[in-house]
DNA sequence: TATAATTGTTAGGCTATCCTAACTCTGGCG
DNA sequence: CGCCAGAGTTAGGATAGCCTAACAATTATA
């Protein structure tokens, strides 16, 4: 029913965030947590008021509607499978957050579902224990080895923007 | 060295997808193998020759410069790791290749090494054949039991753009 | 070879997201 | 109570990607 950019769902998400940290979000927390400028917090919660998602009230600060929040809290909970899944695989703490938001708003369904089990399984499972000791050595003996390519290329930060993560080829 | 957007990866990417296939790459079938329109591919091209990352001979076609086929041979080895591990877990093909796409642009560094190795791991060590099938039983377990929250929210295709992917909350 | 069909380009727009600068509130303090 | 600093908003732009319609080049065909 709804038809939310990837952006609509940081911010609502975001919202959830800050109102859940400090009780109400103002402008000027949302951007904070989303490394934008206000003004462009305001022109997207004005977007997210008209959809109903969100309550603006200018000079006080913005809520979630029922369904605003309900969006949110799915996301959020996108957000820790995902976060659980890199943890698990030993993706190191920056790189996991980073990725498990993006992935949140980007991957089907059925691959989050596949996620999620693989992440509820191995906390299920009798064998996964040794299985994953098995993996972290795996992992070490990998370690210091080249990748197959790997020539680096950092991320140049456009002019005017906020700072990005670094990249590589990989 | 190089800052690209996701976008100029993709055509990256198709250009060498197309070319391999073709032995050539016109801007129609670059159009097609992105689901874009002509005129858009001939705006993207002309950037990436302005970058130096391919040739662009006016009505003929599209060539990679050694340094764009770099790139594009590194996303698409990327693509391979991503595919081959949502099919190891066991996600649909069509999701798995769509998000397959997505990831290559986005995950950093860390965590598609991650996967690599989980890739590999699961391809050498001994117990996983066991551990997968176990892993699929778990999957079936599942099936048919509601999510934790499972709303449908078919997506809305924008008017006058290519149709998308369906999605739900999950 | 001339003309039709196909493919490629140009021109002109549109939307989403973000920004800076300037203006408007609001709330605390003298 | 009036004033000012800081937070919030409005106005006005920029950029990336896409699109359609119209025009140009090429290719195929009669």
């Amino acid at each position: 029913m709804r038809n939310l950019s990837r952006k609509a769902e940081d911010y609502l998400e975001a919202i959830l965030n800050v109102s859940l940290d400090k009780g109400y979000a103002k402008t000027r927390d949302i951007a904070a947590e989303l490394s934008v400028r206000p003004p462009t917090v305001v022109e997207m919660v004005r977007k997210l008021d008209a959809m109903g998602l969100v309550t603006h009230r200018r000079y006080e600060g913005v809520t979630l509607t029922p369904e605003g929040r309900s969006i949110a809290e799915v996301i959020k909970y996108r957000h820790e499978t995902l976060r659980a899944f890199l943890t698990l695989i030993r993706v190191p703490e920056g790189a996991a957050s980073r990725d498990a938001c993006i992935m949140e708003h980007e991957l089907s369904p059925e691959t989050i579902e596949q996620i999620r089990h693989l992440v509820e399984f191995i906390g299920t499972d009798a064998g996964s224990t040794d299985l994953l000791c098995r993996f972290e050595g795996f992992c070490r003996s990998k370690r210091g080895q080249a990748g197959l390519v790997d020539r680096s290329r950092p991320f140049v930060t456009p002019p005017g923007r906020p700072a990005a993560r670094g990249r590589s080829l990989l």
